[in-house]
DNA sequence: GCACCTCGAGGTCT
DNA sequence: CTCGAGGTGC
């Protein structure tokens, strides 16, 4: 122990100090050296002393003193948080192949050999960034999409191994540390123990039970679950030196008085992660928490920043997950669902069968094919197992076990909600129902799917709902929607005048949305948000789209022949104009007008497609971009049979390769200028 | 051939 | 929330 006891009665301030260090080091020592080095009481004693403090003189509480732990204000929810690096997800590999695969690409790029990898274990946890500003614990967010999440700040503040200031003298002026909040086994089983006495559910699994303990209102409630922190990754860094390696991040890590896991090296080539994976799987069973996988990073940092990232996830690291948990059950039955769009997709009835920490009951089969390629028939013995331990799949039936009367699948001919005769094109996958909106189920869906999150949010309109409306002929458009009364919603089932008020004012709400939401939501195949954002900026508002011809849609970035036939066809259809002008109708969907639609492109290059590539001698990127396409041409990103001409500057790489494999013109800057002023280049 | 998008699906927790 | 199949764009 450090300093003597000063009496409080003297010295209060003083006296807090020094409970609060002595505290937060018995923390330390228990939670993150996992070496406990002060008796319970005594903690609780000191601890005790410590809140009387506070109590007394509340201008003495800071906000990293250990009594803030316990959970201080209930929150009504989460406020979402823009992570300034974002959290990454990573790519996977499960056979030794992939390994081997990923280290040659690694080592291809790099352009040596043997890489040096830092590895790691996959905690079986949730992904949380914790921010640090100058040293003291100011907010805890959690992954979300990766680029925004919920902030969980006083949440977390109660997992007792996170360190509500930094130790040592050169901390940072600002730090995002990257970790995984889990639970130790030993604590889920005593959170069980804990439920089953309250004659409560328990809890499938640590990591749901971790899940649920970060998501509590009351972060009392979260005290009392006893998760846990381990730190792996950094987001932004401000005020000091990036350290040159993972491993050093994370010895570094360790100084500051952060958890780091102990079962972590660094090894050279594929060899040397295969070796770190076959050890880990031996000890996998006696680790106090569950993990289900390994995490390989290559090493140097100056060598992850050669390598990049491919789309959402860092090319220079990989998860080698282990093979998911299989269990054996009978195939009861195989049902046909009808997808908004119609597809008909089976669905595989389990005997309920307990495996990778959720019970199976269901599982998709995805098509007709997929059942014939596994060879499954009804009353078959299957494997089942939770892909990425989270989708439960068959996997294939024990043959051996099959019984004489296994009955094979027969796709229906006949849609089973409607009746409608069920087609499958001869290049497609999947069947359909070709009932369209006559087909109740498709209708629900599709309202379902105009009122989801991501589309207009009408917020209580869930599944029973709909079912409830469709079935009793009250809805049957979108339109339909903004018509319904609070007394007609009161009629409903089980529907009190409270929930109805609310469904209505969230109708209401919805009234308020935007082009994309708009456009999305009417559920036009092939228009997914992505499509829809980009038809939205592209045109501006929502009368040139309708009156756009394909060739027009085709215009549009990341709009091909299938996706401009499947929009032109819905807008031209009678029915489907009807709803849309129902819906904009005075007093119900608006949206702010974007920027009036530009023009259709004309100029010297319109309808041209021209692809950018390499440095131009004294043009930038972006005004080449521009002028190009202010021209009326489209600035592609990638050379292809429908690019026409390619201008290529310094150091261009591939592109200009494949565009002299195709035979498209290759210009360079002075090229570029003369077609721009209508010369042949 | 690769990257991305759309679509569909199941289980747990709030 | 997450995954996987299939499809699309280039």
């Amino acid at each position: 122990m450090h300093g003597a006891p000063i009496a409080s009665a003297e010295r209060p301030a003083e006296r807090a100090a020094w409970l609060r260090a002595e505290l937060e080091r018995a923390n330390y020592a228990y939670y993150v050296l996992d070496q406990p080095d002060l008796p319970d009481a005594e903690y609780d004693v000191l601890f005790k002393e410590l809140q009387q403090i506070e109590t007394d003189q509340p201008e003495l509480i800071t906000p990293d003193s250990p009594t803030q732990r316990v959970g201080g204000q209930v929150a009504t929810g989460f406020q979402p948080v823009t992570h300034d690096v974002p959290m990454l997800s990573l790519n996977n590999g499960f056979a030794d192949e992939d390994i081997i695969a990923f280290d040659k690409r690694v080592a291809d790029t790099l352009g040596h050999t043997p890489v040096e990898y830092a590895c790691e274990l996959k905690f079986d946890g949730l992904a949380i960034s914790l921010r640090y500003d100058d040293g003291i614990f100011v907010q805890a967010a959690t992954r979300g999409d990766g680029a925004t999440g919920e902030e969980v700040t006083e949440n977390v503040r109660t997992i007792r191994s996170i360190p509500l200031k930094l130790k040592g003298k050169n901390v940072p002026k600002r730090l995002d540390v990257r970790g995984e909040v889990l639970m130790f086994k030993r604590d889920f089983e005593k959170i069980n123990a804990r439920q089953r006495e309250a004659e409560q559910r328990e809890f499938a699994n640590p990591r749901n039970a971790a899940a649920g303990g970060l998501r509590q209102l009351d972060p009392k409630m979260t005290a009392q679950r006893q998760l846990s922190f381990f730190a792996y990754g950094i987001g932004m860094l401000q005020g000091a030196e990036m350290p040159p390696s993972h491993s050093s991040l994370l010895d570094w890590y360790k100084e500051l008085g952060l958890p780091v896991n102990a079962e972590r090296g660094v090894v050279q080539g594929a060899e040397g992660l295969l070796e770190f994976f076959r050890k880990t799987g031996e000890q996998r069973d006696g680790l106090p928490y569950d993990i289900d996988g390994v995490v390989y990073k290559v090493n140097q940092r100056d060598e992850q920043d050669k390598l990049g990232f491919v789309s959402r996830a860092p090319r220079f690291a990989l998860a080698h997950k282990f093979p998911a948990q299989e269990a054996l059950t009978q195939l009861l039955a195989i049902d046909v669902q009808v997808g908004r769009t119609g597809a008909i997709t089976p669905v595989a009835r389990l005997t309920p069968v307990f495996v990778g920490g959720a019970t199976v009951t269901n599982a998709t089969l995805h098509n007709e094919d997929e059942v014939r390629r596994k060879d499954i028939r009804i009353g078959d013995t299957v494997i089942v197992r939770r892909a990425g331990d989270v989708i439960p799949e068959v996997v294939g039936a024990i043959l051996d076990r099959r019984p004489d009367d296994a009955r094979e699948f027969v796709m229906p001919t006949e849609c089973p909600v409607c009746g409608s005769k069920i087609e499958r094109l001869p290049d497609e996958a999947i069947a359909r129902c070709t009932g369209g909106l006559i087909c109740p189920a498709q209708r629900k869906q599709a309202l379902w799917h105009f009122a989801q999150r991501r589309a207009l949010d009408i917020d209580g309109l869930g599944e029973k709902i709909i079912d409830q409306l469709v079935d009793e002929n009250i809805v049957r458009t979108p339109a339909d929607l903004f018509n319904l009364g609070v007394r007609q919603l009161s009629e409903l089932d089980r529907f009190a005048d409270k929930s109805a008020q609310n469904l209505y004012d969230s109708i209401e709400k919805a009234k308020q949305t935007t082009l994309p939401r708009f456009l999305y939501a009417l559920g036009i195949r092939h228009v997914g948000e992505s499509t829809a954002k980009d038809l939205a900026k592209h045109f501006g508002s929502l009368d040139p789209i309708m009156a756009a011809s394909v060739e027009e849609l085709l215009e549009v970035n990341d709009v091909g022949p299938v996706v401009a036939e499947s929009l032109h066809n819905f807008l031209s259809e009678e029915h489907n104009q009807m709803v849309i002008e129902q819906l904009r109708a005075p007093g119900k969907v608006t949206w702010p007008e974007g920027p009036p639609a530009p023009k259709a492109p004309q100029g010297v290059l319109a309808g041209k497609t021209v692809v950018l590539t390499g440095t131009l001698p004294t043009l930038s990127r972006e005004d080449a971009k521009e002028m190009l396409e202010a021209a009326g041409a489209k600035v592609a990103g990638s050379v292809s049979k429908k690019t026409d001409y390619v201008v290529a500057g310094a150091e261009a790489g591939s592109k200009l390769v494949k565009a002299e494999e195709l035979g498209v013109p290759v210009l360079d800057e002075e090229g570029m200028r003369k077609l721009l002023e209508g010369e042949t280049p």
